[in-house]
DNA sequence: AACACGACCTGGTAGC
DNA sequence: TGCTACCAGGTCGTGT
Protein backbone atom coordinates (compact mmCIF):
# COMPACT_ATOMS: atom_id res chain seq x y z
CA UNK A 1 0.00 0.00 0.00
CA UNK A 2 2.02 2.76 1.24
CA UNK A 3 4.62 4.07 -1.23
CA UNK A 4 6.79 6.89 0.04
CA UNK A 5 4.82 9.85 0.83
CA UNK A 6 2.84 6.98 3.35
CA UNK A 7 6.05 5.77 4.70
CA UNK A 8 7.66 9.22 5.31
CA UNK A 9 4.29 9.88 7.15
CA UNK A 10 4.96 7.27 9.30
CA UNK A 11 7.97 7.74 9.96
CA UNK A 12 7.36 11.44 10.90
CA UNK A 13 4.62 11.00 13.05
CA UNK A 14 7.25 8.09 15.12
CA UNK A 15 9.80 10.71 15.25
CA UNK A 16 7.51 12.89 17.20
CA UNK A 17 5.84 10.13 19.05
CA UNK A 18 8.63 7.39 19.91
CA UNK A 19 11.76 8.99 19.23
CA UNK A 20 13.82 8.07 22.69
CA UNK A 21 12.14 5.71 23.83
CA UNK A 22 13.11 2.23 25.13
CA UNK A 23 12.45 -1.35 23.99
CA UNK A 24 11.15 -3.42 26.72
CA UNK A 25 9.91 -6.01 24.49
CA UNK A 26 8.92 -7.10 20.94
CA UNK A 27 5.82 -9.70 20.85
CA UNK A 28 5.55 -11.21 17.42
CA UNK A 29 2.16 -11.55 17.00
CA UNK A 30 2.61 -13.47 13.61
CA UNK A 31 5.95 -14.61 13.61
CA UNK A 32 6.23 -15.22 9.73
CA UNK A 33 6.84 -11.46 8.99
CA UNK A 34 10.43 -11.45 10.97
CA UNK A 35 11.21 -15.25 8.87
CA UNK A 36 13.87 -16.65 9.00
CA UNK A 37 14.74 -15.05 12.02
CA UNK A 38 12.56 -16.40 15.12
CA UNK A 39 10.35 -14.55 17.48
CA UNK A 40 13.51 -15.60 20.31
CA UNK A 41 16.00 -14.33 18.25
CA UNK A 42 14.18 -10.31 17.88
CA UNK A 43 13.35 -10.21 21.53
CA UNK A 44 17.08 -10.58 22.49
CA UNK A 45 18.31 -8.46 19.52
CA UNK A 46 16.63 -5.64 20.87
CA UNK A 47 15.71 -5.95 24.42
CA UNK A 48 16.85 -3.02 26.39
CA UNK A 49 17.51 -0.81 23.55
CA UNK A 50 16.27 2.54 23.01
CA UNK A 51 15.33 4.18 19.29
CA UNK A 52 18.03 6.79 18.72
CA UNK A 53 16.62 7.74 15.09
CA UNK A 54 14.17 7.10 12.82
CA UNK A 55 14.80 7.00 9.01
CA UNK A 56 12.89 6.25 5.79
CA UNK A 57 15.27 5.05 2.43
CA UNK A 58 12.69 4.34 -0.23
CA UNK A 59 9.71 2.21 0.91
CA UNK A 60 12.17 1.00 4.18
CA UNK A 61 11.91 1.95 7.65
CA UNK A 62 14.47 1.99 10.00
CA UNK A 63 14.72 2.22 13.97
CA UNK A 64 18.40 2.86 14.67
CA UNK A 65 18.34 1.59 18.09
CA UNK A 66 21.49 2.14 20.85
CA UNK A 67 22.77 -1.34 20.54
CA UNK A 68 24.27 -0.50 17.18
CA UNK A 69 21.66 -2.55 15.78
CA UNK A 70 18.41 -1.35 13.41
CA UNK A 71 14.81 -2.75 13.45
CA UNK A 72 14.14 -2.92 9.81
CA UNK A 73 10.27 -2.83 8.68
CA UNK A 74 8.72 -2.37 5.35
CA UNK A 75 4.98 -2.48 5.24
CA UNK A 76 4.32 -3.69 1.71
CA UNK A 77 1.07 -3.45 0.69
CA UNK A 78 -1.14 -2.58 3.57
CA UNK A 79 1.04 -2.28 6.82
CA UNK A 80 1.21 0.42 8.88
CA UNK A 81 2.39 1.67 12.10
CA UNK A 82 1.64 3.89 15.18
CA UNK A 83 2.04 4.42 18.66
CA UNK A 84 -0.87 3.05 21.13
CA UNK A 85 -1.49 3.73 24.93
CA UNK A 86 -1.93 0.29 25.58
CA UNK A 87 -1.26 -2.66 24.26
CA UNK A 88 -3.19 -4.97 26.17
CA UNK A 89 -6.21 -5.27 23.73
CA UNK A 90 -4.54 -5.66 20.15
CA UNK A 91 -6.83 -5.80 17.04
CA UNK A 92 -6.70 -8.50 15.24
CA UNK A 93 -4.87 -7.23 12.32
CA UNK A 94 -1.47 -6.06 14.36
CA UNK A 95 1.43 -8.50 13.43
CA UNK A 96 4.09 -7.54 16.16
CA UNK A 97 3.80 -5.33 18.99
CA UNK A 98 7.31 -3.41 19.91
CA UNK A 99 6.31 -2.52 23.62
CA UNK A 100 8.27 0.47 25.40
CA UNK A 101 9.07 0.96 29.41
CA UNK A 102 6.86 3.92 29.82
CA UNK A 103 3.87 1.63 29.27
CA UNK A 104 3.01 2.68 25.48
CA UNK A 105 3.73 0.44 22.23
CA UNK A 106 4.47 0.48 18.68
CA UNK A 107 1.69 -1.77 16.79
CA UNK A 108 2.73 -3.16 13.53
CA UNK A 109 -0.88 -3.65 11.56
CA UNK A 110 -0.99 -5.40 8.32
CA UNK A 111 -4.46 -7.01 7.30
CA UNK A 112 -2.66 -8.82 4.55
CA UNK A 113 0.63 -9.57 7.19
CA UNK A 114 3.27 -9.41 3.99
CA UNK A 115 5.39 -6.70 5.67
CA UNK A 116 8.55 -7.85 7.47
CA UNK A 117 9.61 -7.13 10.36
CA UNK A 118 13.85 -7.49 11.10
CA UNK A 119 16.72 -6.65 13.03
CA UNK A 120 20.20 -6.93 12.39
CA UNK A 121 23.42 -4.93 12.72
CA UNK A 122 22.85 -1.18 11.37
CA UNK A 123 26.40 -1.65 9.02
CA UNK A 124 24.56 -4.65 7.61
CA UNK A 125 21.30 -3.02 6.94
CA UNK A 126 23.02 -0.26 5.09
CA UNK A 127 25.15 -2.46 2.69
CA UNK A 128 22.30 -4.52 1.81
CA UNK A 129 19.85 -1.29 1.23
CA UNK A 130 22.64 0.27 -0.25
CA UNK A 131 22.47 -2.68 -3.36
CA UNK A 132 18.72 -2.44 -3.16
CA UNK A 133 17.39 0.58 -3.11
CA UNK A 134 18.38 3.24 -5.54
CA UNK A 135 18.42 7.16 -5.55
CA UNK A 136 15.85 9.08 -2.85
CA UNK A 137 13.83 11.16 -5.47
CA UNK A 138 13.49 14.16 -3.20
CA UNK A 139 17.24 14.34 -2.63
CA UNK A 140 19.25 16.93 -4.43
CA UNK A 141 21.02 13.91 -6.03
CA UNK A 142 17.66 13.34 -8.17
CA UNK A 143 17.73 15.81 -10.96
CA UNK A 144 17.00 15.93 -14.37
CA UNK A 145 20.57 14.97 -15.44
CA UNK A 146 20.41 11.77 -13.25
CA UNK A 147 17.08 10.55 -14.42
CA UNK A 148 18.09 10.86 -17.81
CA UNK A 149 21.39 8.85 -17.45
CA UNK A 150 19.15 6.28 -15.70
CA UNK A 151 16.40 6.63 -18.30
CA UNK A 152 19.26 5.88 -21.22
CA UNK A 153 20.80 2.87 -19.69
CA UNK A 154 17.29 0.71 -19.15
CA UNK A 155 15.53 -0.78 -21.65
CA UNK A 156 12.17 -0.94 -19.63
CA UNK A 157 9.00 0.35 -20.23
CA UNK A 158 8.52 3.62 -18.62
CA UNK A 159 6.23 2.37 -15.80
CA UNK A 160 8.22 -0.63 -14.95
CA UNK A 161 11.66 1.73 -14.67
CA UNK A 162 9.87 3.98 -12.42
CA UNK A 163 8.48 0.76 -10.29
CA UNK A 164 12.01 -0.27 -9.87
CA UNK A 165 13.15 0.29 -6.64
CA UNK A 166 16.83 -0.27 -7.40
CA UNK A 167 17.11 3.06 -9.97
CA UNK A 168 14.97 5.27 -8.16
CA UNK A 169 13.67 4.40 -4.53
CA UNK A 170 10.10 5.06 -3.13
CA UNK A 171 7.29 5.08 -6.33
CA UNK A 172 5.06 2.56 -6.22
CA UNK A 173 1.97 1.60 -8.67
CA UNK A 174 -0.18 4.85 -7.91
CA UNK A 175 2.51 7.62 -8.24
CA UNK A 176 4.48 6.06 -10.94
CA UNK A 177 1.33 6.22 -13.16
CA UNK A 178 0.15 9.69 -12.16
CA UNK A 179 4.13 11.15 -12.56
CA UNK A 180 4.09 9.34 -16.60
CA UNK A 181 0.49 10.76 -16.99
CA UNK A 182 1.55 14.54 -15.55
CA UNK A 183 5.06 14.18 -18.02
CA UNK A 184 2.59 12.74 -20.74
CA UNK A 185 4.92 9.78 -21.30
CA UNK A 186 2.88 6.93 -22.25
CA UNK A 187 3.60 3.64 -19.44
CA UNK A 188 4.87 0.93 -22.28
CA UNK A 189 6.90 3.12 -24.32
CA UNK A 190 10.65 2.08 -23.56
CA UNK A 191 12.19 4.92 -21.19
CA UNK A 192 15.26 5.20 -23.18
CA UNK A 193 13.24 6.29 -25.95
CA UNK A 194 11.80 9.06 -24.48
CA UNK A 195 12.88 12.82 -25.35
CA UNK A 196 15.24 14.49 -23.24
CA UNK A 197 12.51 17.53 -22.27
CA UNK A 198 10.28 14.75 -21.31
CA UNK A 199 11.93 13.44 -18.57
CA UNK A 200 13.04 16.61 -17.47
CA UNK A 201 9.11 16.75 -17.34
CA UNK A 202 9.27 13.30 -15.59
CA UNK A 203 12.01 14.56 -13.18
CA UNK A 204 9.93 17.34 -12.06
CA UNK A 205 6.26 15.60 -12.00
CA UNK A 206 7.93 12.72 -9.90
CA UNK A 207 9.13 15.82 -7.28
CA UNK A 208 6.31 18.11 -7.64
CA UNK A 209 3.84 14.77 -6.65
CA UNK A 210 5.73 13.31 -4.18
CA UNK A 211 6.59 16.50 -2.33
CA UNK A 212 2.44 17.40 -2.61
CA UNK A 213 1.73 14.02 -1.43
CA UNK A 214 4.25 13.84 1.60
CA UNK A 215 2.13 16.83 2.78
CA UNK A 216 -1.36 15.84 2.44
CA UNK A 217 -0.63 12.25 3.56
CA UNK A 218 1.12 13.76 6.68
CA UNK A 219 -2.29 14.73 7.95
CA UNK A 220 -4.07 12.29 6.77
CA UNK A 221 -2.35 8.90 6.60
CA UNK A 222 -3.29 7.99 10.30
CA UNK A 223 -5.65 4.76 11.04
CA UNK A 224 -5.01 1.32 8.77
CA UNK A 225 -7.22 1.27 5.90
CA UNK A 226 -7.15 5.29 5.64
CA UNK A 227 -5.04 6.20 3.22
CA UNK A 228 -6.13 7.62 -0.44
CA UNK A 229 -9.63 9.04 1.26
CA UNK A 230 -8.23 12.29 0.77
CA UNK A 231 -5.96 12.43 -2.56
CA UNK A 232 -8.48 10.61 -4.40
CA UNK A 233 -9.82 13.14 -5.73
CA UNK A 234 -6.98 14.43 -7.48
CA UNK A 235 -5.91 11.64 -8.94
CA UNK A 236 -5.17 11.85 -12.54
CA UNK A 237 -5.37 8.52 -13.24
CA UNK A 238 -5.05 5.45 -11.35
CA UNK A 239 -8.07 3.64 -10.36
CA UNK A 240 -10.07 5.54 -13.04
CA UNK A 241 -10.67 3.25 -15.70
CA UNK A 242 -13.33 4.00 -18.31
CA UNK A 243 -13.64 7.41 -16.48
CA UNK A 244 -13.09 10.41 -18.62
CA UNK A 245 -9.63 11.67 -18.53
CA UNK A 246 -9.54 15.29 -16.67
CA UNK A 247 -7.97 16.93 -19.07
CA UNK A 248 -8.89 15.52 -22.51
CA UNK A 249 -12.37 13.82 -21.49
CA UNK A 250 -10.80 10.22 -23.35
CA UNK A 251 -11.90 7.29 -21.22
CA UNK A 252 -9.05 6.21 -19.07
CA UNK A 253 -7.37 3.13 -20.06
CA UNK A 254 -5.93 0.16 -17.98
CA UNK A 255 -3.80 -2.26 -19.04
CA UNK A 256 -1.54 -4.78 -17.22
CA UNK A 257 2.22 -4.33 -16.21
CA UNK A 258 4.73 -6.45 -14.40
CA UNK A 259 1.54 -8.24 -12.98
CA UNK A 260 0.17 -5.06 -12.29
CA UNK A 261 -2.63 -2.86 -13.58
CA UNK A 262 -1.51 0.28 -15.23
CA UNK A 263 -3.79 3.30 -15.87
CA UNK A 264 -3.24 6.19 -18.26
CA UNK A 265 -4.76 8.27 -21.07
CA UNK A 266 -4.57 7.31 -24.72
CA UNK A 267 -5.03 10.64 -26.06
CA UNK A 268 -2.57 12.42 -23.44
CA UNK A 269 0.08 9.89 -23.19
CA UNK A 270 2.61 8.67 -26.22
C1' DA B 1 21.20 -9.91 -18.06
C1' DA B 2 16.51 -9.13 -18.66
C1' DC B 3 12.24 -10.44 -18.46
C1' DA B 4 7.64 -13.10 -16.86
C1' DC B 5 5.29 -15.33 -13.29
C1' DG B 6 3.89 -17.48 -9.03
C1' DA B 7 4.22 -17.11 -4.06
C1' DC B 8 3.46 -14.72 -0.01
C1' DC B 9 -1.46 -13.20 2.74
C1' DT B 10 -6.18 -11.30 3.81
C1' DG B 11 -10.31 -8.76 2.86
C1' DG B 12 -13.51 -6.39 -0.02
C1' DT B 13 -16.55 -6.41 -3.86
C1' DA B 14 -18.88 -7.76 -8.15
C1' DG B 15 -21.40 -11.33 -10.30
C1' DC B 16 -24.06 -15.46 -10.45
C1' DT C 1 -27.62 -15.76 1.48
C1' DG C 2 -23.67 -17.99 -0.20
C1' DC C 3 -20.46 -19.17 -3.33
C1' DT C 4 -16.65 -17.93 -6.77
C1' DA C 5 -13.50 -15.03 -9.01
C1' DC C 6 -10.94 -11.21 -9.10
C1' DC C 7 -8.78 -7.23 -7.32
C1' DA C 8 -5.64 -4.59 -4.10
C1' DG C 9 -0.55 0.95 -2.75
C1' DG C 10 5.11 -4.65 -2.80
C1' DT C 11 8.88 -7.64 -3.18
C1' DC C 12 11.35 -12.03 -3.77
C1' DG C 13 12.67 -16.45 -5.73
C1' DT C 14 12.56 -19.32 -9.71
C1' DG C 15 12.20 -20.22 -14.31
C1' DT C 16 12.92 -19.18 -19.42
Amino acid sequence: MPELPEVEAVCRRLREQVLGATIRRIELLRPAIASPQTPDEIRKLARNASILAIERRGKNILLHLSNLRSIHIHLRMTGNLYSIPDYRFPLASYRALIALTDGRAIAFGDPRALGRLNIHATTEINQRLGTTTGVEPLSPQFDAAYLTDLARASRLPAKLFLMDQRRIAGLGNIYAAEALFHARIHPARRIRSVSSPRLAALQAAIVRILSDAVNSVYLTYTAPGHMLASESETLMVYGREGESCRVCGRAIRRIPQGGRSTFYCPRCQN
